[in-house]
DNA sequence: TTTAGTACCTTGTATTGCAAAGTATCAAAA
DNA sequence: TTTTGATACTTTGCAATACAAGGTACTAAA
C-alpha cells in the first residue's frame, strides 16, 4: 500500500477511533495491549503514542475507569473499564456513525 | 441536538469531508453554494470556513481545477471541477471507506 | 449613495493522530 | 550483583483539519 493511500485511510480514521475503544472496551475490560490487538484484528492500524493519550482523555471525561493489576511477565497493566457514561456514549456514536454512513450513502448513489 | 452529540458528529465527519466534496463533483461541477447545499441534504452540515480552504487545498493537490462564472444574481462564482487525478483519488476513497465500514462492522459485532 | 444579498477568503484556536524518545517494572542471563 | 531484554505506560513536538469569527469584493435595488 503506498503512502498517499495509508495516508487517505488514516485520515478516515480521525473521529471514529473513540468509537472504537469504546465499543472494544463494551464487551470487555482489557489493557492497552489487548486493544491494540483487538484494533489491529479489524485492520484498525493504531501505535502507541495515540492510543495511550486517547485512553487518558476518555478516562478525564468519565467514559472510562481503570484499575492496576499485577503481570507475570513485566510491569502492571492498567485494565480500563467502561462506565455507565461511557455507555451512554457509546449509543450516542453508534447513531452518529449510523447517520455518517446514511450520509455518505446518500452523496454517493 | 445538545452539543456534546453535535461534537461527537463533528469529530466523526472528519477525514471523509475530502471524500464528501469529491463525490459530489463527481456528478456535476459546482461553486461553494451548490456544494454546502449538497452536503446539507446529506446531513453533513458544514460551514463555509471549512469548505473553502479544503477546495484550495484539493485543487492545489490536483485534485480539482476551477473555472470562473458571471452570475446575474452577485459576484463571480467558482465553478469547480474534478480532475482525473481527483476521479482517481475518488476510487482510492471507496475502497478505504468500505475498508472502514468493514472494520467497524467487525468491531461493533 | 447606501443597503442588502451573494460569494470568496483569511486568521486564530482547539483537537487529534503520529513519530520518536523517555521512564519504569520484572525476570533471566552474565 | 549487574546487565540485558521484554513488557508497559507516558510525554513531547509536529502536522493536519474543522470551525468560529471576521474580512473583502461584486451586483443590483432602494
Amino acid at each position: 500500500m503506498d503512502t498517499s493511500s495509508e495516508n487517505v485511510r488514516s485520515q478516515m480514521r480521525k473521529g471514529v477511533l473513540e468509537y472504537c475503544i469504546l465499543s472494544i472496551l463494551s464487551n470487555r475490560e482489557a489493557y492497552a495491549s489487548n486493544i491494540l490487538e483487538e484494533l489491529k484484528a479489524a485492520n484498525m492500524l493504531v501505535v502507541e503514542g495515540t492510543l495511550y493519550p486517547l485512553l487518558i482523555r476518555q478516562k478525564n471525561q468519565g467514559l472510562l475507569s481503570y484499575r492496576w493489576e499485577e503481570s507475570t511477565q513485566g510491569p502492571p497493566r492498567k485494565y480500563y473499564v467502561i462506565t455507565d457514561k461511557g455507555r451512554a456514549q457509546l449509543a450516542e456514536m453508534d447513531a452518529a456513525w449510523k447517520e455518517l454512513v446514511d450520509s455518505i450513502n446518500a452523496l454517493r448513489k
